[in-house]
DNA sequence: GCCGCCGATGCAAGCGTTTGCAGGAAGGAC
DNA sequence: GTCCTTCCTGCAAACGCTTGCATCGGCGGC
């Protein structure tokens, strides 16, 4: 039914060779063989079958994404910046969810699958073993972590560590000494590196200050809301509980600010609470973060992946760190006296 | 360089018809020949080229998730649903961001690209042109729309003017009498459906009880935190504000309740909030919301879509209507007397 | 014991592009 | 006027799988 090369070869006196240079604007095609070929296509409403120009090109003009979760904050974000500049450039995202965690009950994540499926792989702060690492590597196209720097891969990233002390050193220089901090979760099978690069940042930060982080204040929060709720009111019951609060997520932080409040304690009078991400309701809530462009992020990342699909070597290796910056807002204050 | 048919062929010492048949489950394949076809298969690590045989038998594997974002709470969710249940059943998800608002500035969906690419669509509402729309259906595969209905197609969705209803009566019953909504932007070009069908709920619930809604209780919120934190501030702003709100979404809801703390007011005794969806974040804060199976919905949606897919027409026209229910929580309450 | 039937297999023709190679026309240099 | 380039164009061979059709045994019924 559709029209097919022959179609429009036909139709505008030429060969379906010409048809396919003309239409993609390969050299060697004269003007006027050019326009009569594009008028034709056009008037036949002719739209080059992907699988077929795949099949003979190798080419796919599909990138996947591949991503644990997309409910997520962090991810939903990412995952949208990385599709909208794919899509702009006449590339499609294939979305690719891997189970987190992912123990042996679930099917693994198998990379030999993408090949010729797409022309490279934007892998989401997803813990690869190195069994699926190899495998990626194995595909030989262009691979970049958005949210994790690897070796051998490009990257996007903000630098956590920095993250980490940044919003610690804000605490500090407010007043606060006893500084706790939301974490991820300790037990998943994979450590994902910016929960443990942001506590590295943390521990940095007060050590910098002749501090000791507590082995007690370093609680796992699970990155949402519930997670950083329950970790905060496990902290509200210690004998000492912290008078600031440094949260891996915004999401973890407003669950922290939940719990405070629930018990009765204001924010920030009686305790300090920070965050990062930038998400929307923490502008709401008066949280104070250390905020993170993730659609910067994700774009950069889908146009280095372009540069790499076109050939540009020179991006084969990059690492890019993008800037953090602390947002001060009504959640953070010097300690109570 | 990865195993090819015809090298499983050699292996197995049969033609590549029966290695086609054999991986694929096909009649008429003998015991003893399969087994070693699936071993020569295995052991050459054979996996069949997409693109041929797409080119072959028409068949994608592959379903289109068109969406006009993926950061938002509501997106986000359904669509890793969606995309977890494809991904069971051996399918993949085309992630197809479209423009919001989609103006003329914007590269419009163009629906004939999706012809041979996808084995159907999954439309979340989206609310399309009567040009996409017919584009749409022109590609003559399975078409569902998550979260509106659309005659001639198949859909998974809440009683979104029920939904309007039981939050609304939720307040009447409370004792509530000026109660004000928040909905969507009025102005974007193309409405989506659940914004209209809530505040039709609304209404009803409102008239029902002898009310008339006021106008000026009738405010955008445009669907984000944000725009429920302003549109509060109007409500406040006026002679006689409302004692109770109805958002249509706990994004809004939730943007409500940070400008009426900020006012100095409380909730629920000076001012009631009710929401819509579910949102992690509702929980954490006591909103009380009328709660939307969305997982559910994203599941049930890429069920139907396989089943369509696989040929059962029984399913082709069907309109799933999921169950939404109010959750009680904090910021709801009688009116101040 | 013959015939028909059925299950298992192979043959080969697609599916719709892309692309290396060759042919041919036109134009410039000598 | 000849020869060599330079462009443009077409031919036809892939690309790797699916599937209609033909073939070929073997088996049961009569």
């Amino acid at each position: 039914m559709p029209a097919r090369t022959q179609d429009v070869a036909r139709a505008a006196g030429v060969s379906t060779a010409t048809v396919s240079r003309a239409l993609r604007g390969l050299p060697n095609v004269s003007q006027g063989t050019r326009s009569a070929v594009s008028r034709a296509a056009f008037e036949l409403g002719y739209i080059a079958s992907r699988s077929a120009s795949t099949l003979a090109s190798g080419r796919t003009l599909t990138v996947a994404v591949i991503t644990p979760y997309v409910g997520r904050w962090f991810f939903a974000q990412a995952i949208e910046a990385v599709e909208r500049v794919l899509r702009q450039s006449g590339f499609d995202a294939l979305l690719v969810g891997v189970g987190q965690p992912r123990d042996s009950a679930r099917a693994v994540f198998e990379p030999e699958t993408l090949r010729g499926r797409v022309d490279a792989v934007v892998v989401l702060t997803v813990p690869l073993t190195g069994h699926e690492l190899d495998g990626l590597r194995a595909l030989e196209m262009p691979i970049l972590f958005l949210g994790a720097a690897v070796a051998g891969a490009m990257s996007v990233r903000i630098d956590d560590v920095a993250v980490g002390r940044t919003a610690t050193e804000h605490l500090l220089e407010l007043g606060h000494r006893r500084i706790a901090h939301l974490g991820g979760d300790p037990s998943e099978p994979l450590n994902f590196s910016a929960p443990s690069d942001r506590r590295a940042g943390w521990m940095s930060a007060m050590r910098a200050a002749g501090l000791a982080p507590l082995p007690a204040y370093d609680v796992p929060g699970l990155f949402t809301a519930d997670g950083g709720c329950l970790a905060m009111e496990r902290l509200l019951d210690l004998a000492h509980p912290p008078t600031a609060v440094f949260a891996d997520s915004d999401e973890m932080a407003l669950g922290a600010l939940s719990a405070i409040r629930r018990r009765g304690l204001r924010v920030p009078e009686d305790i300090s609470v920070v965050g990062v991400d930038g998400h929307e309701l923490a502008g709401i809530a008066g949280l104070t973060t250390v905020e993170q462009p993730v659609d910067a992020q994700g774009a950069l990342a889908a146009e280095m992946v372009l540069l790499a699909i076109a050939g540009h070597d020179v991006h084969r290796h990059e690492h890019a760190l993008l800037p953090a910056h602390l947002v001060r807002r009504s959640s953070t204050a010097p300690p109570p006296t």
